[in-house]
DNA sequence: CTATAGACCTGACGGC
DNA sequence: TGCCGTCAGGTCTATA
């Protein structure tokens, strides 16, 4: 499930296949996955192009092109990059093919068609995102005050991307354990020790999970084929039933706003 | 404005 | 074996 460190692993992975190189041609095999362009515009926008860089922001993929525009990649949910031999047969569920002239084809392989690219002018696409939550602007002052806005529970707050860019549904549940937080505790109800932890737990879980390439609990894979293995180090997220590893309790499962959520209800007291 | 539900999609898995 | 319900979770849109 991508979140933020598995695009970042994604973007840094592919990065050494398409850099410096030129976009041979395209092929949209399923159309739904172009949203924002048409899928003329968005072949005939990426053919002749060289990407002259790859990077990350929130959840996006940012192709940087040398026209000077950018194409966007928002993995959703089971979304792949996949670079691989021209001559090999492409993967199962492909949806778009991108042919360079290094010998290499890129597919976006995404099963559940959630996926989307668009080719974009500039940086407007980014106005509603919320800060990278590992960049050094984003303290721990920064979080609470972003927090203390907010009435609702901190769970689904975490994940709103306008307030803090790329915490998904897991890395929330994982954060939030950390601290001891529980789920449905008030965003803006907090101690400022609380503040401060949750702070530095979200720091820890995304980057340690950066330095195990990501998840892979479904359908994650990395460009070269290699799978993610942050998932080995869950402490709550898909353990329902499994013993806390602090306090020994039974993890459960809840709904909060229709996300299953993870928690030790012994260690995460409910308000 | 906020909160919530539904839609988008498909496959894996567990229970009977 | 085979069928059905649940689960997976990012984000846009519609509705209250």
């Amino acid at each position: 499930m991508p979140e933020l460190p598995e695009v970042e692993t994604v973007t840094n992975e592919i990065r050494p296949y398409v850099l410096g190189c030129r976009i041979k041609d395209v092929e949209v095999l399923w159309p739904g996955t172009v949203k924002g362009n048409t899928v003329t515009e968005f072949v005939n926008g990426l053919k002749d192009q060289i990407v002259t860089n790859v990077s990350r922001r929130g959840k996006f993929i940012v192709w940087h092109l040398s026209g000077g525009r950018r194409m966007l990649t928002h993995l959703k949910m089971t979304g792949a990059l996949i670079a691989q031999e021209a001559n090999v047969p492409p993967p199962p569920y492909n949806r778009v093919e991108i042919t360079l002239e290094n010998g290499l084809k890129i597919f976006f392989r995404d099963p559940r068609k959630f996926g989307r690219m668009r080719i974009i002018d500039h940086d407007k696409a980014f106005d509603e995102l919320g800060p990278e939550p590992l960049e050094p602007e984003f303290t721990a002052e920064v979080l609470e005050s972003l927090l203390k806005k907010r009435k609702s529970p901190i769970k689904p707050t975490l994940l709103d991307q306008t307030l803090i860019a790329g915490i998904g549904n897991m890395y929330a549940d994982e954060a939030l354990f950390e601290a001891k937080i529980h789920p449905l505790r008030a965003a803006d109800g907090l101690t400022s020790t609380e503040y401060r932890k949750l702070h530095k737990a979200i720091q820890h879980v995304l980057l340690a999970a950066i330095e195990s390439k990501g998840a892979s609990i479904s359908n994650y894979v990395r460009p070269g084929g290699e799978l993610g293995h942050a998932h080995f180090a869950f402490k709550v997220a898909h353990r329902r039933g499994e013993n806390c590893e602090r306090c020994g309790a039974p993890l459960e499962r809840i709904v909060v706003r229709g996300r299953g959520t993870y928690l030790c209800p012994k260690c995460q007291p409910h308000p």
